[in-house]
DNA sequence: CCTCATTAGGTACGGCGTACGTAGAAGCGA
DNA sequence: TCGCTTCTACGTACGCCGTACCTAATGAGG
């Protein structure tokens, strides 16, 4: 929703797009007023795509997929998406999205602030689980990534950090976090997999050559009474990591 | 090399696969002594795909590139690999075996075994850039993966943490040293992308509704001498986050 | 030596992203 | 108002992809 101010229509050189096409769909405008009216717009696309993702995982989103959801032909997506890549960025976009704000305002408490956000965080990446695995290699910086960024800066204003140094506490969480969600969906997949693993693992303690690996699997660790105390525990870590200051860590 | 202990060749079942087949590659016998002698090894097709994936990327490597590029028919490829998945795996773990530990042996100091390690793992992912996104999306496993577990575990040792805290370490440093080197590699793309990216972020910052993103951007933050100052940074950071002792943060 | 698991590789199928072309609808200048 | 221009919708088609299935040839074990 950035259109509180459209930029400047009366610019000398007012094309919509000012060189010859941007990679960015973001920079594309969704509608220049020519023409029939759109029957689709770039949220219900996305939304359309995601309910696919949810159900049936990444690879199952194709553009003829997401157009038949749509009740519309394979080719006429393209008039919406110039490429499946932006098609993934309207996803995550989307997804960034889902953040509800009105329970997140800073409180000035930094670190309790940004337990929260990334609890809710965890909570959206639980629900696409296909997210992880796709945000890590598209930056993706839609409109909606943005207001994430805004909170996020505004929630460590008190950090006393400068803006380079939020940036990379953002990243840093955001990773984490990405990492957490895709960490517990592979934990979650089948038992055959799961079965696997520990026959291999087992295997390779066994065979002597990695004495401190089998030592580490034996030792039990302390039991998790709570299903999200490794979250936690880790989350605690590195918004520690995150919010140190810049001159000495 | 884990095979010092076949695990029982007696069994009634004595098929090289206890179960029906197993999904991890690794519990795949790479040749069982019947039959003629393969041209091929996982080593050299993994090595293979990898000239491919670094040349292109990893789009580019598909059955039938890999196959051809060793001189052989698109179908024998299944003969080694029963998944383009396991042809993934063989990749990231030959990727994990150009570690040379020898210059890494642990010192004692825990942290600077670390900080070594970590370039040395960034240079790595420089080498291959594609595998950051790929390393999210599957565990991996094999024995060259579990011979640096081996190290890290051992490298960590006088850290005073147990196994699973020393895991979790791993999983925090992997992750971060990942998303770094994926970071470095969307921000050397295309100038055109960048200039679109600075265009947008202006258009949002100038828009007035991100004001913190504005202030972000508007200060410059310290210039980097170094151009892996903004790494090693946060690196200290993580490092410190990952070591710190489990009780309390 | 015979037997048969194993390797090599061809053919074919369904699905993918998307270039291209056509037909029709709607905003805009005259 | 007309007609020009630009948009949308979408069918067809191409070249790739992963891989199921099948046939031969091969060579180690009994």
């Amino acid at each position: 929703m950035p259109s509180s101010k459209p930029p400047n229509s009366s610019s000398p050189t007012a094309a919509p797009t000012p060189g010859e096409s941007p990679e960015l769909i973001w920079l594309r405008p969704e509608r220049t007023g020519r023409g029939p009216r759109p029957a689709h717009s770039r949220t219900s696309i996305a939304a359309a795509a995601i309910v696919i993702a949810d159900a049936e995982g990444l690879d199952a989103v194709s553009m003829r997929r997401v157009a038949a959801a749509l009740g519309a032909g394979t080719m006429s997506l393209y008039n919406y998406v110039p490429k499946k890549e932006h098609l993934l960025d309207l996803m995550l976009d989307a997804v960034a999205g889902e953040y509800d704000y009105s329970g997140l305002a800073p409180t000035g408490d930094c670190r309790a602030d940004l337990r929260r956000l990334a609890h809710e965080q965890l909570a959206a990446l639980r629900r696409h689980p296909w997210v992880p695995a796709l945000v890590i290699a598209r930056p993706g910086l839609g409109p909606n990534a943005l207001r994430y960024t805004e909170h996020f800066l505004a929630v460590t204003e008190p950090s006393g950090l400068d803006g380079t140094a939020r940036m990379e506490a953002l990243a840093l969480l955001n990773g984490f976090v990405c990492q957490y969600a895709q960490y517990e969906r592979t934990a979650a997949a089948g038992p055959k997999w799961q079965a696997d693993l520990a026959g291999y693992l087992g295997r390779a303690a066994a065979s002597g050559e990695f004495p401190h690996l089998a030592a580490a699997f034996a030792s039990p660790g302390p039991p998790a009474n709570n299903p999200d105390a490794v979250f936690d525990r880790s989350l605690d870590r590195v918004i520690t990591a995150a919010l140190a200051p810049v001159g000495r860590v």
